[in-house]
RNA sequence: GGCGACAUAGCCAAGUGGUAAGGCGGAGGUCUGCAAAAUCUCUAUCCCCAGUCCGAUUCUGGGUGUCGCCUCCA
């Protein structure tokens, strides 16, 4: 049993799919005017990880996620540079990708664009008008009208009583109501426009994702969501607009999921704001799975401060994770060796006993694991269990390591078990998928670090510390940590 | 002004009506030529007040504090 926390309702419920063994996802992408920052990715991860665990337990996963490719701060920053509209997204959508793709995210199924939804936007902008929700001006502007919908502002639990007590709306005496928001903006002078029955024009901000998601997901879909702040206006209005055009209260999303802020010194990281620290900037001095990995640690509604500490934390944390995962290799390595295979005596006994302590475990933790995931997605006591696991695979390890254990041929077998659960579990956070590429070393490589290691040895040998400890600073300098351990030299990279 | 969220150890962070996961940091031990890595042990009574209950950190009310939304925003 999955159980999600629907904003609409605020309370965790039951998760039923639409379709058995089906889920269908809408999470609202970015407006690519620029680089995206640690903020906006935290959805993205979110999202991922989601799609990763419904993955894992079987369901066939559809996810959209759309770019506003056409929008008024597009428009201002081709307007700065010069530039059209389309170098400015397309630049910024390819920056989008290679932010996102260095933190293990999966890409999704389809990412439509605003520009190449237009008919689609048009035509629904028409069955609105046609059902009396909107209303065009003389201007060419057609707005959504909100008091034609009794329902409006239930996803956010507002009426628009209390809203306008606030009266930081948008003044234009035209409207309705000043709650009224723009589905179809008529066209400036020299602005992007498309012809339609309103007159030339573009799209207004929340029309384009209302489009999109019925179009590729039907009119009744499982998720959708994004962070907090699109709760409203701009959730509010997809739905509002949605149902309207649809006709039923119950269609459009059926769970609505909104992750929390990252914030800096307490308060909400944005750009208008500018305290934001861009993704692109961060991967510079982390890898992107640090990053992603220190986003999961806390639970994805909690607010999450961000800063140089904590990450350096989230680095700290990981290398245990990864450590356990590099054992666990090396352990799998050395049973294909055959180096597993002994004879039966006093000892191996109580260490085939050991071994089986570890796999029942194994079994233990993965299946809290998954019961953790089914609780909302909690990712972050997941993450303890995998510790917990950690813990048990390096004290095994390093009792193998140290030769109180001589493994039987049993021993191997739980072991790929063990190995299996843990990276099952790695696989649904999303981590030690580029490790491989990023400490992949040539044939040669390996060849001048066995030649310095011995070298080392060597002088370990002759009890000459000062070589040998000047090789490790070095090695060290350049980014190779080597360990000396009753096994042998180990070296890998920083 | 309206609406909402949160308040757990030095720091970060889960969680439960019956005396609190995990991580970082810190202290001590094992291993090591030294280190690193690893491992073991230790490191909290859950903002304040009142109430409900046999029993509350967990429920209710009040207070204080922090943050967010109401304008573009993940």
């Amino acid at each position: 049993m999955i159980q999600v926390y629907n904003t609409m309702s605020r309370s965790k419920e039951v998760f039923k799919p639409l379709k058995e063994g089906e889920v269908s996802i809408y999470c609202c992408g970015v407006t690519p005017y620029n680089a995206p920052h640690i903020g906006n990715a935290r959805p993205f991860v979110t999202w991922d990880v989601i799609r990763r665990f419904f993955k894992k337990l079987g369901y066939k996963v559809r996810y959209i996620q759309n770019f506003t490719d056409i929008d008024d701060k597009i428009i201002n920053a081709a307007n700065a540079e010069g530039v059209t509209w389309q170098e400015i997204s397309q630049r910024y959508i390819n920056v989008y990708f290679k932010s996102m793709d260095a933190l293990n995210i999966r890409r999704a199924d389809i990412y439509p664009k605003v520009s190449e939804t237009i008919p689609d936007i048009i035509s629904m902008i028409q069955t609105l008008i046609d059902k009396g929700f909107a209303y065009k001006l003389e201007s060419g502007d057609v707005f959504y009208s909100v008091e034609a919908d009794k329902s409006y502002g239930k996803l956010s639990k507002r009426n628009l009583e209390e809203m306008q007590a606030g009266a930081r709306v948008e003044v234009n005496d035209k409207k309705r109501n000043p709650m009224d928001f723009a589905l179809w903006k008529a066209a400036k002078p020299n602005e992007p426009a498309w012809d339609s029955p309103f007159g030339a024009g573009r799209p207004g901000w929340h029309i384009e994702c209302s489009t999109m998601s019925l179009k590729y997901l039907g009119e009744k879909f499982d998720f959708h969501g994004g962070g907090a702040d699109l709760i409203f206006p701009h959730h509010e209005n997809e739905v509002a607009q949605s149902q309207a055009a649809i006709g039923d209260e119950h269609s459009f999303a059926q769970y609505w999921i909104h992750n929390g802020f990252i914030t800096i010194d307490n308060s909400k990281m944005s750009k208008s704001a500018g305290n934001f620290f861009t993704v692109e900037d961060i991967l510079k001095k982390y890898p992107g799975e640090v990053v992603r990995f220190f986003l999961l640690q806390t639970h994805y509604r909690s607010p999450l401060d961000f800063s140089e500490e904590r990450i350096q934390e989230a680095q700290v944390a990981y290398n245990r994770l990864k450590n356990s995962y590099d054992n666990l290799n090396d352990l799998a390595k050395k049973i294909e060796c055959g180096t597993f295979i002994h004879s039966g005596d006093k000892t191996s006994m109580v260490m085939v006993s050991n071994a089986c302590g570890l796999a029942e475990l194994a079994e233990r933790l993965m299946a809290a694991f998954d019961d953790a995931m089914s609780d909302d997605f909690n990712t972050a006591l997941a993450i303890s269990y995998m510790f917990e696991l950690s813990r048990d695979v390096n004290s095994y390890y390093s009792d193998y390591i140290s030769g109180k254990i001589q493994p039987r041929g049993a021993d191997a077998f739980v072991i790929m078990r063990v190995r299996e659960i843990f990276m099952m579990m790695a696989e649904v956070i999303g981590i030690f998928e580029n490790i491989v590429e990023a400490n992949a070393s040539s044939d040669l490589v390996d060849k001048l670090m066995e030649i310095i290691i011995s070298i080392r040895q060597d002088s370990r040998s002759a009890k000459n510390w000062a070589v040998a400890d000047k090789i490790r600073d070095d090695l060290k300098a350049a980014g190779i940590i080597l360990e000396d351990t009753p096994q042998g030299v180990k070296w890998k990279q920083a």
